[in-house]
RNA sequence: GGCCCCGUCGCCAAGUGGUAAGGCACGGCUCUGCAAAAGCUGCACCGGCGGUUCAAAUCCGCCCGGGGCCUCCA
């Protein structure tokens, strides 16, 4: 088995061969700095992450590098209307940024370069375009002409002829056909600006992109990943930029998530549908988000909404409850190398829905699977004294917290994170853990008295505001509903 | 207008030619003082119509409904 990855290249899934074997460079665009980020980015990081992890679980050593977009027409708006600088304003949004991602328990990428850092190798992409005749300067910009460029628009699969009859020139702008784009744009005055060939100026949009993931991960580079909105115009031109100046395939696959909708239609600033990453992690566990996340495939639109992020909290909970009652229950018990085959298949099982081009939902669908038969095997008579039972639990414990490692989950303290999760659902509720604690002491002692009417009553009265009480044999318990 | 995607159980969501994973919710049973949790168990012919095929949720056509890109956008 093999994995097996959609590229939007040629629109179907291919097998996944590195260029070199073994080794995976990969490059997805990071964020332009001006601003929060949203769920959005949220999932397409989270996204990238697990193909990250993934790759990793499957032995492959992977360069995987994620930019910072830190000069940018909206940057410089920005800082302009807060009266500071645009470096200022970048760095700000840069540890906005670095918090966001630590705080949805991403893995750092293995480098996460500034194009500010990397004028050289932009004026060198774009002098070796001049050269070549696929780009001109005007004015003091520079623009790539995409009538020398013959596959222009082969990843976006649209037509040059169809687009220009929409384009227009913008005022200002001096290109010779108007769906060329801006290699490098002439200062203007209070603009951030770097000398060049041309005169001071900064890099259009696109190009930092090419000089940045050429310069990491070399000309031809495996994976080049972002959300579906960039395939048109920021991955098409990168290639265009990449290609015409190196005469070699910029990337190899292509793969590009789906939006996050919020009632059907696409989260974004424009719409002002939109919620930050910080102001989400208010209300719901990172974890929680990322299951979610993870519940659909990557490429599909998943709905953001309360309702769905309070069922992503029931299944998560049932795993870590899993999780925490396996470990509990062989605590102590003799252990074993004995192999587990039921635990084998189950991480191939695993294997075969991620190597289908990263499916997450069915490899969450094989993880309650496990975590039934791990439940169905406590739950046996003399578990602890049924060797063979102790074991397959441990192994499919063991592989379940595998796995969940090459998605970026269950790795908190089961204990510790249901004790998290139903304190917040409690306070929700606005009953204190004191108030629930007295509720019981009392019902301990109508039961000790054999009370079951007023017994019934309280726990009748706490169900009715949102708690449930379990009676185990260590006591009684409860959690929020 | 051009290009493209989606429509599967009450809700979320896999499955893309061989007879529908999983989760949430719901019903029954076991357990329990009674419950809950857990387990067992029950619960869908896949938007509509037509076609191809021995066989279609899966391929083709048309229709209906929803969405995306074409301008900054994860």
């Amino acid at each position: 088995m093999s994995l097996r990855v959609y590229n939007t290249l040629n629109g179907r899934k291919e097998p996944f061969e590195p260029i070199e074997p073994g080794k995976v460079g990969m490059y997805v665009c990071g964020v332009t700095v001006y601003d929060y980020c949203h769920v959005g980015h949220a999932r397409a990081n989270i996204v990238f992450d697990i193909i990250y992890r993934y790759l990793r679980y499957a032995g492959y050593e992977v360069n995987y590098v994620r930019n910072y977009t830190d000069v940018d027409d909206k940057i410089i708006a920005r800082a302009n209307e807060r009266g500071i600088d645009s470096q200022e304003l970048a760095e700000q949004f840069i540890r906005a940024f670095d918090e966001d991602m630590a705080a949805l328990g991403l893995d750092l990428p293995s480098c996460q370069p500034k194009a500010t850092e990397h004028m050289a190798e932009i004026i060198a992409i774009v002098e070796k375009l001049i050269e070549r005749g696929i780009a001109y300067p005007s004015g003091g910009d520079v623009y790539f002409s995409v009538e020398q460029f013959p596959d222009y628009l082969k990843l976006s699969g649209r037509n040059l002829e169809e687009m220009q009859a929409g384009a227009r020139i913008a005022p200002g702008e001096l290109k010779r056909n108007p769906m060329d784009f801006a290699l490098w744009k002439a200062a203007k005055p209070g603009e951030p600006s770097w000398d060049s060939p041309w005169g001071a100026g900064r890099p259009g949009w696109h190009i930092e992109c090419s000089a940045m993931s050429m310069k990491y991960l070399g000309e031809s580079f495996d994976i080049h990943g972002g959300g579906k909105d960039l395939i048109f115009p920021h991955h098409e031109n990168e290639i265009a930029q990449s290609e015409g100046a190196t005469g070699k395939p910029f990337v190899k696959y292509w793969l590009h998530n789906g939006f996050v909708n919020v009632n059907q239609e696409k989260m974004s600033k424009s719409l002002g549908n939109f919620f930050t990453i910080r102001d989400i992690l208010k209300t719901y566990d990172s974890e929680i988000l990322r299951f979610f996340i993870l519940s659909a495939h990557y490429r599909s639109p998943i709905d953001f909404s309360d309702q769905n992020l309070d069922e992503a909290t029931s299944g998560l909970e049932r795993i870590y409850e899993a999780l925490e009652a396996a470990a509990q229950a062989v605590e102590g018990c003799p252990e074993s190398t004995e192999p587990c085959p039921e635990a084998d298949a189950f991480k191939a099982r695993f294997a075969e829905a991620m190597d289908d081009d990263f499916n997450t939902a069915l490899a969450l669908g094989h993880i309650f699977d496990a975590v039934r038969t791990m439940n169905r095997l406590i739950a046996e008579k003399k578990f602890r004294k049924k060797a063979s039972l102790v074991t397959e639990v441990r192994a499919l414990h063991a592989a379940v917290m595998q796995v969940g490692d090459a998605l970026g989950l269950f790795g908190s303290d089961p204990a510790a994170w249901l004790e998290k999760q139903r304190l917040i659902a409690l306070d929700k509720l606005g009953i204190s853990v004191a108030e629930v604690q007295e509720q019981i002491e009392r019902r301990v002692q109508a039961r000790a008295d054999k009370d079951f009417a007023l017994s019934d009553q309280i726990r009748d009265e706490l169900d009715a505001r949102g708690v449930i009480l379990l009676d185990g044999p260590q006591g009684t318990n409860w959690k929020v509903k």
